[in-house]
DNA sequence: GCTAGTTACGTCAGCGCTGACGTCAGCGCT
DNA sequence: AGCGCTGACGTCAGCGCTGACGTAACTAGC
């Protein structure tokens, strides 16, 4: 009669077979009514509903799944949840699954390669019904291929469109064209870039360079290359980017970064410096992320709506499972201006 | 031959006993080999993970959970991804989770009891090991009784221990009156709360302010109730908390805020009032996220080692899945002294 | 009144895996 | 030789569910 080491074990769940013996129907009325298939009477209805409620019946989605070879979830793999991106578009994902009634997986690889196959290998297993990755650095071709092979994968801020995969994005280039081409119309001259090392790396040209490079371009002024400078993807490196940038024989009047992050970091080591930002400095985020609203002054950002790159992310894995291709999504931003660069 | 809208099916995964069926053994051979359960030789153990490579055979893993009744999945559950708080928990939560060779599900309530419940509902009917919950306002004593009747659930942020549950938090009291203790010390005479509303609401008395009151207490300074404010948990709150500290007849000279959210709202505020931070008023905030750091002045807080409390919360649901208890814990928090309060 | 169609169920197999147990060869030992 | 034991497998059932199909009752229509 003693509990065991593992205390009061919980009671077995009750199975669609011990709700058919209750009410006296088969397990296949049953199974018809949780999941509303119909062809069944109100009142069997009711009572089997009833019965349901009182035994705390609860569906063994593993079951389901293995019956049904798909679990109504869907993965997300993300490279580092402390990016101040993620949230929000996590966000967006988890509400547009749950309206859905798809459970959400979550992966994060710190762009491992190793890791990001682990993570949709069990995802595959877990009879997800695609995936959504922020893929790391040069292996959009393996998800290519592994989409082709085992089930349908969204890439997130790359493009890409094939056979059950595809991506979403947002008009980044136009975007850094639109913040560089703010800069220059506030009569700035000498723009830097503090673009991220990481993403330089990449093998597909790096979006916010392009557009930086064009606006540039259009006002007939070639870029300075010393003053396209590769930092970290973080605070610090928005300050040893700033100092860099200031470090040059002719420094910038103007700050175009990656990110909000590393335009933060930049601010922040501005002001420390006792530049004047914007009399001295104009800076320019990107994704517009809250703490934009927090600095002194507010940070002038490309506005990215995450939370509904999340929710079309979600909609084109739908897509995805439904009819094989979706085509590729890039989704409009704008430019918040604000005090850093007015 | 044409395909059908869906493209190219997929090719149906190898099982168990099409490997088998490869090498010449059952497929309960493969299945031992699979789970490193010995019980082989070397050489058919070869022959198999050959013919598993060459198949490209991947575990079903719905199959898997419904013949051992578990799916080596653990749940997180969340409030607001949006909170600073979360990434760097479920970072740390993550981890721990996929060290473990577990996979994670995430949902998130936005604090509100059925979406709670029903992305519980669902990770049991997946099969999780157990959940890892904050929880939405009073509903602890909900998932009380869920624990012991379903599954195990750690608890962040609270503090709780019984059947299949049990918590883990920081030690917050503790760094509030460390916190406004340092505010003290340094001279300050009337210290401003800056206290989230809705945790307030709780049942459960808050700790911040416990040990604000403590604080004040053991200097002989009776709580002024007009300095303790109830915000919104944002920055808009911070904000509007400080207008609301500064309307009072004898304002704070000092400001300790719920989170570090608040506390960057109400330093934003100041600063936009022409206050001078630390001089006239000094404000420490909790958590310390890394924006703490790219604040000017720098944002004094406690540390909460939230990445740590994911990895122990893991531990916890692994003990609580083996012994079916566990003591709840509290880790130890760290003032992080910075010019906002020097 | 008989067929055809519809409704409301029931039956059955099987999704892929593992727990429990069975089998058989080989070995050491008396 | 005969015994029991061990190691390396195999057999089988069943986890809980759903797809495909079967069936009985009832309705409609001529």
């Amino acid at each position: 009669m003693a509990a065991n080491r593992n205390g009061p074990t919980p009671p077995e769940n009750a199975t669609l077979a011990d709700v058919a013996e209750h009410v006296g129907v088969s397990a296949r009325t049953v199974s018809r009514v949780v999941n509303n298939q119909g062809g069944c009477t109100a009142e069997t209805r009711d009572r089997i509903l009833a019965a349901i409620d009182e035994l705390g019946y609860r569906p063994n989605l593993m079951a389901r799944g293995l019956s049904k070879r798909r679990s109504d979830t869907i993965g997300l793999v993300s490279i580092a949840m402390l990016d101040p991106f993620f949230p929000e578009f996590a966000d967006g994902v988890e509400r547009a699954a749950s309206d859905l009634g798809r459970t959400m997986f979550l992966a994060s690889t710190g762009g491992d390669l190793v890791r990001q196959q682990s993570a949709l290998k069990s995802m595959v297993g877990h009879g997800v019904e695609g995936a959504i990755v922020f893929p790391a650095a040069h292996t959009v071709g393996d998800l290519v291929d592994f989409a082709a092979k085992e089930m349908p994968i969204i890439i997130v801020n790359d493009d890409v469109q094939g056979v059950r995969i595809s991506s979403v994005s947002a008009e980044i280039q136009a975007g850094a064209e639109m913040a560089v081409n703010h800069l220059l119309r506030g009569g700035r001259k000498r723009v830097a870039a503090l673009l991220d090392r990481g993403a330089r790396n990449a093998p597909r040209p790096a979006r916010r360079e392009l557009g930086y490079r064009n606006a540039l371009e259009a006002e007939g002024l070639g870029p300075d290359q010393h003053l396209i400078i590769d930092v970290d993807n973080s605070l610090e490196g928005g300050r040893v980017g700033l100092d860099e940038a200031l470090a040059q024989p002719n420094p910038p009047d103007a700050l175009f970064a990656y990110n909000d992050l590393i335009a933060i970091g930049a601010l922040q080591r501005a002001l420390d410096r006792g530049i004047s930002v914007p009399d001295d400095l104009a800076i320019v985020g990107f994704d517009d992320i809250e703490m934009c609203q927090a600095m002194t002054p507010m940070l002038t950002s490309v506005r990215v709506d995450r939370d509904q790159l999340g929710r079309v992310a979600v909609d084109m894995i739908r897509t995805l499972v439904e009819e094989g291709s979706v085509p590729s999504r890039r989704l409009p931003v704008e430019l918040v201006v604000r005090a850093s660069a007015p």
